[in-house]
RNA sequence: UGGGGUGUAGCCAAGGGGUAAGGCAACGGACUUUGACUCCGUCAUUCGCUGGUUCAAAUCCAGCCAUCCCAG
């Protein structure tokens, strides 16, 4: 009996492709369009993942496939383990990347669930990676897209090899070209649907405004100081700035100044010239390796520390049971808490965390 | 009140008779399933004001205004 899979299909041309593939396999395919938010609460209803116009375009590709198709509403889930860690992240004075809690949490947890509890074998999705068996390792590894321009294995470092026994990415192997063109070819109504960015759920950019809503609470304005401590100038609220960050600033000063670092305690942001913000250490937590159990000694790796970074040279370590220590050979510009690192071997995903 | 300095875009700032550099900020766009970075584009019909000299004045001259510093 062919293998039954749940395709994730948010509305875009790329999950749409995904569940054309799927089918086309052969496997007994169900379609499932992930409600994770109101619109409402992103400010903007229309174009709300899971909003009726999202979950049209699903629904007629999937019609066009005869496959069945139903939606999920994660709402709630999606609010404690995305939106809410986003929201206390920054709080912190972190910078966190929601699209890497959405997958380990949302995608590649609840959806799992749902699986299971439908009796179905696997989920596909349509992110650019591809997954592997390796033989000789005993392992399924996750490697980088054939198209590097709109690889996704960064924001996936997080699956485990469970999940990555039982999931399918049918478009690592595609270009982005390709991919819109079988959607033409299709007929599928998204086939020129521009590709999604932005933090999904607040669609006008504006994360800072977001948070004050969610919160209820308004940041306070403080103080801009340079390394020194003299006083700048004055911040919009101390969760509006990141760090490396230069632009909305508002100040006029004779050189261009980024952000060097919060000071949530004084609730004071520290700005710099661009050749402080370089570093070469850090720690990440919260780990987790793919190619092998835990790193016994220190490894030459290529790590990224931002999604869409040129993997650069570094050597790990591992500290503790979750935590690792990463020293790049040269210094890589304004490595920020927060945010992922994910460390590469050539085109395979060893695995990541997050920076402290 | 006397002496000196300075007034060019939101901020800083070049230009010292020939038709307003540049930087910062801002805005717009590209890039991008995170925040950022980066890149591209836009941004003074006018130089404190009023007169004068000149074919031509931000530039030279006069007066005025504003502001800063030093004296008292």
């Amino acid at each position: 009996m062919a293998k039954s899979v749940l395709v994730a299909m948010s509305g875009g041309v790329d999950s749409s492709v995904a569940a054309y593939l799927i089918k086309k396999e052969g496997y007994e395919a169900v379609g499932v369009t992930l409600s994770l938010y109101k619109g409402e609460d992103a400010g903007c209803p229309e174009k709300a993942t899971g909003s009726l116009s999202d979950v049209e375009d699903a629904k007629s590709v999937a019609n066009q496939l005869s496959m069945e198709h139903c939606v999920f509403n994660y709402q709630n889930s999606f609010k404690t383990d995305v939106i809410d860690r986003f929201v206390s992240s920054y709080i912190e004075g972190k910078t966190p990347n929601p699209c890497i809690d959405c997958n380990k949490y949302i995608k590649f947890k609840k959806l799992f669930e749902s699986a299971e509890q439908m009796n179905i074998d696997c989920i596909s999705t349509g992110h650019y990676a591809i997954i592997e068996h390796d033989k000789n390792m005993q392992r399924y590894l996750l490697k980088k897209a054939i198209d590097l321009t709109k690889d996704q294995s960064y924001v996936l470092y997080s699956l485990d090899q469970n999940r990555l026994s039982k999931t399918l990415l049918p478009l690592g192997s595609l270009e982005k070209s390709e991919v819109r063109k079988i959607a033409q070819e299709n007929g599928f109504l998204n086939a020129r649907k521009s590709d999604s960015q932005d933090i999904c759920f607040v669609p006008d950019g504006k994360y800072a405004d977001f948070i004050e809503k969610h919160t209820g609470k308004c940041f306070q304005n403080g103080q801009f100081v340079d390394t020194k401590g003299a006083i700048l100038g004055e911040h919009k609220g101390i969760i509006r700035y990141t760090t490396g960050q230069r632009k909305g600033l508002g100040l006029a000063l004779p050189n261009p100044m980024y952000v060097y670092q919060k000071d949530m305690k004084n609730n004071r942001v520290i700005l710099s010239d661009e050749y402080k913000l370089f570093s070469k250490s850090f720690y990440a937590n919260d780990i987790n390796l793919i190619t092998k159990d835990s790193i016994d000694r220190p490894l030459k790796v290529r790590a990224r520390v931002r999604y869409k970074q040129k993997e650069q040279w570094a050597t790990v370590e591992q500290v503790g049971g979750d935590r690792i220590h990463v020293e790049f050979d040269s210094p890589q510009r304004a490595i920020t808490s927060g945010q992922a690192v994910v460390l590469y071997d050539d085109d395979v995903v060893i695995g990541g965390g997050t920076i402290e």
